[in-house]
DNA sequence: GCCGTTTTCGGCCCGACTGTTTTCAGTCG
C-alpha cells in the first residue's frame, strides 16, 4: 500500500471519528498524521522496515503501529471496524456546504438520514427545518448546496485562477477607498491548483469596499457578507472569492494570516504562544506569561513580524509547514530561484512533431525572451499519436539545427535533442548510435501507464541508466485535475538519477508541474539537479517556464539547483560531459 | 492522539459569519 492510500485512510479515520463526537484533538492528530505521511520524502516501506516512523513529527506510537499494519497487510482492523459503525452515506453528507459533523449526526439520529437522497426528501417535506438548531434557511441552504456540490468546490489550475484573480485585483486597486491590496491564500503561495481566490485590502472604509465587491457583474451569489469579510461566487466558473478588509496598521498581520497555509499558521501561533504572545490576524497579544520579548509599538511588515519572533523572512511559497519555520530560525532558508535567473529552456516542440510553431518561430520566441539557448525535443517515432519522428527525420532536424546555429541568424543557440519514448521494457525508442548524434536526450513515458509500481520504477531506472540519457521528462505523467500520476517509486527514481548523474525535469506545463515540488527539497539536498522545462508546443507556451519557477520555489530550489540558469558556455560543457 | 528551553500530564490556533437563538453553537478557513 503506497503512502497516498495510507494518508487517505488516516484522513478518513479522522472524519469518521468526527462523526462519533470524538475528542477534536484526537481527530486532528489523525489528519496531522495523514499529512505527515503524504509529505514524506522517504520511502514509506523503508521507514516501516527500519521502525523509524515515530521519528516523523506528527506520528506517534499509536499511529505508527496502525501505519505499519496497513503497509504490511494492506488492511487495518481498527479502520474496518470504525467504518462499519457508521453509514457510508454520512461521509457524503459532510460535503454539503454548511453541514459539519454535528449537524450530520443530528440528521442521522433524529431523522434516520443515511444518504444524500434521504436528506433531499426530508428537506422537501420540511422535516429538517423543524429540528432544534435548524430552520427554514438552513433547510433551503442544504437543498441548494446539494445541487451545487458537483459544480462548486472544484479546484482550478493556478495558471487559470490567476487570470480571474488579475481582473479582480485590478478592480480593487482602482477603488478610491483601497489603500493596499494583495493576493493571499494559495494564490500567493503559488500552489499548483487553487480552491478559492483570496484578496486582502487595507482601507478605512471597509463598508464601501465590501459593498462594491458583492455587487459586481461577475458575482453570481453572495455566500456571506459582514463588516470585515465577504465571500462571493463567480458567475462564470462558480469559484469562491473571499475578500478580507482591514486597517492599514493591521495589514501585515492579516496578510500573514490570510496567506496561510493553515498548517503554517498553526505552527506559527504555537511558536508565538511559547514566547508569551498570542498571534491573530490583528496582531500580537501578551498572554500574561513570562516572556523575554518586548513588543514594539508598530510592526509594519511581514519581515518585521518574522523578525520579532526570531525568524528570517519566509517567502509565501515556502509557507506549507514543511520545515520552513525551523530553517528560518537557523538562518537556513534558501535563496529561491527567480524568473530572471533562467537563461534558456529545454523540452520544446516544433511542427516536426506535434508543436504548433516551426523551429525558426520557436527560436525567435526564445530570443525575444532574452534566452541564450533553447533545447528542441520533438517526439520520437513510437509516439505516432504526436507525429513522432523516425531516425531519418530526427537526424534531418538535427542537421537543420546545426545549420541554423552556424548561420548566426538568431542570437539564441539551439540544442538538438529528442523527447525519446521509453518503451514498456525500459529500452529507448532509438538505438544509441542515433542518440549520440544529439546534444541531449530527454526520456519520457507516454504509454503502458498501467504497469505496477515495481515494473514502472524498473522501467524508468533502466532508461536513466542509458549513457545517452540527459534528463527525465515528467516522471509521474500526471495531469493535474485530470489524470492521476502513474504508480512509481519517486525516491528510487531520484536516487537512480543522482547515481547516474542525470537530471530530472520540472515540467512547467501548468497541468503537469511534474516532478512535484514536494519532492524537490529533499532531492536537491541529496544532490539532484533540476531543469525547468516548458514542454512548449507553441511560442506562447514558452511562458510556462514561469509556472515552473513557482513550483521550483515551492520546492526550495535555488539558482544553483536549476541547470538552465547556467550560461551557454557552461551549459554546452555540461551537455558534452 | 501527539508532544515537551513551561510540561511525561494537560494542554492542543484563532476569529468571522450565519442562523438560530436571545447568548451561542456550528461551520469555515
Amino acid at each position: 500500500m503506497d503512502k497516498h492510500e495510507v494518508a487517505r485512510i488516516l484522513d478518513e479515520i479522522g472524519v469518521l471519528l468526527s462523526l462519533k463526537n470524538e475528542n477534536p484533538f484526537r481527530i486532528r492528530a489523525y489528519h496531522n498524521a495523514a499529512r505527515a505521511v503524504e509529505n514524506l520524502d522517504e520511502d514509506l516501506e523503508l521507514l516501516v522496515r527500519e521502525e523509524r516512523l515515530e521519528d516523523v513529527p506528527g506520528i506517534g506510537a499509536h499511529t505508527a503501529e496502525k501505519i505499519a499494519t496497513l503497509v504490511a497487510t494492506g488492511k487495518l482492523p481498527y479502520y474496518e471496524k470504525l467504518k462499519k459503525s457508521i453509514p457510508s452515506g454520512l461521509l457524503e453528507l459532510l460535503k454539503v456546504p454548511g453541514l459539519g459533523a454535528k449537524k450530520v449526526q443530528i440528521l442521522h439520529q433524529k431523522l434516520k438520514i443515511k444518504t444524500t437522497q434521504d436528506l433531499i426528501d426530508a428537506c422537501k417535506k420540511g422535516r429538517v427545518a423543524k429540528l432544534a438548531g435548524f430552520g427554514e434557511k438552513t433547510q433551503e441552504k442544504i437543498l441548494n448546496g446539494i445541487t451545487q456540490i458537483n459544480r462548486y468546490g472544484k479546484r482550478v489550475l493556478f495558471w487559470d485562477a490567476m487570470q480571474a484573480a488579475k481582473f479582480i485585483l485590478e478592480g480593487l486597486s482602482k477603488l478610491k477607498a483601497v489603500e493596499k491590496v494583495e493576493l493571499a491564500g494559495s494564490l500567493r503561495r503559488k500552489l499548483e491548483t487553487i480552491g478559492d481566490l483570496d484578496f486582502l485590502v487595507a482601507t478605512e472604509s471597509p463598508k464601501a469596499v465590501i459593498d462594491w465587491f458583492v455587487t459586481q457583474h461577475w458575482v453570481s451569489s453572495v455566500i456571506s457578507k459582514g463588516p470585515s469579510k465577504a465571500s462571493i461566487r463567480l458567475s462564470k466558473s462558480g469559484q469562491q472569492v473571499d475578500l478580507r478588509v482591514i486597517s492599514e496598521e493591521q495589514f501585515p498581520f492579516a496578510l500573514m494570516y490570510f496567506t496561510g497555509s493553515k498548517e503554517h499558521n498553526i505552527h506559527m501561533r504555537q511558536r508565538t504562544l511559547a514566547k508569551g504572545f498570542s498571534l491573530s490576524e490583528y496582531g500580537f497579544e501578551p498572554t500574561g506569561k513570562k516572556t523575554a520579548l518586548k513588543l514594539p509599538k508598530k510592526l509594519s511588515s511581514e519581515e518585521e513580524i518574522f523578525k520579532f519572533l526570531g525568524l528570517d523572512y519566509i517567502p509565501p511559497e515556502l509557507r506549507e509547514d514543511m520545515g520552513e519555520i525551523d530553517a528560518a530560525e537557523k538562518n537556513k532558508l534558501p535563496t529561491l530561484v527567480e524568473e530572471k535567473d533562467i537563461r534558456g529552456v529545454f523540452h520544446s516542440h516544433t511542427t516536426d512533431s506535434d508543436g504548433h510553431n516551426t523551429l525558426e518561430e520557436m527560436v525567435r520566441g526564445a530570443q525575444e525572451l532574452g534566452w541564450e539557448y533553447i533545447g528542441i525535443a520533438d517526439h520520437s517515432k513510437s509516439s505516432y499519436q504526436a507525429n513522432g519522428m523516425d531516425e531519418k527525420r530526427l537526424l534531418a532536424q538535427a542537421e537543420r539545427i546545426q545549420k541554423l546555429n552556424r548561420s548566426k541568424k538568431f542570437s539564441t543557440h539551439i540544442f538538438a535533442g529528442v523527447e525519446c519514448d521509453i518503451l514498456t521494457n525500459g529500452s529507448l525508442d532509438f538505438p544509441n548510435s542515433i542518440l549520440k548524434e544529439l546534444d541531449y536526450v530527454i526520456v519520457a513515458i507516454h504509454r503502458s501507464f498501467q504497469l505496477d509500481e515495481k515494473k514502472m520504477t524498473a522501467r524508468l531506472i533502466k532508461a536513466i541508466e542509458n549513457p545517452y540519457t540527459t534528463m527525465v521528462a515528467h516522471p509521474t505523467g500526471r495531469l493535474l485535475l485530470r489524470r492521476e500520476p502513474y504508480t512509481i517509486n519517486i525516491p528510487k527514481i531520484i536516487d537512480a538519477a543522482i547515481a547516474n548523474g542525470k537530471i530530472i525535469e520540472l515540467n512547467a506545463q501548468p497541468m503537469r508541474l511534474d516532478m512535484d515540488w514536494r519532492h524537490w527539497h529533499k532531492a536537491k539536498e541529496k544532490g539532484l539537479k533540476c531543469s525547468i522545462n516548458p514542454d512548449a508546443h507553441s511560442v506562447h507556451d514558452l511562458q510556462y517556464f514561469r509556472a515552473g519557477i513557482n513550483c521550483a520555489r515551492k520546492g526550495w530550489l535555488e539558482k544553483r539547483d536549476v541547470i538552465n540558469t547556467l550560461t551557454l558556455a557552461k551549459m554546452t560543457a555540461l551537455l558534452k560531459k
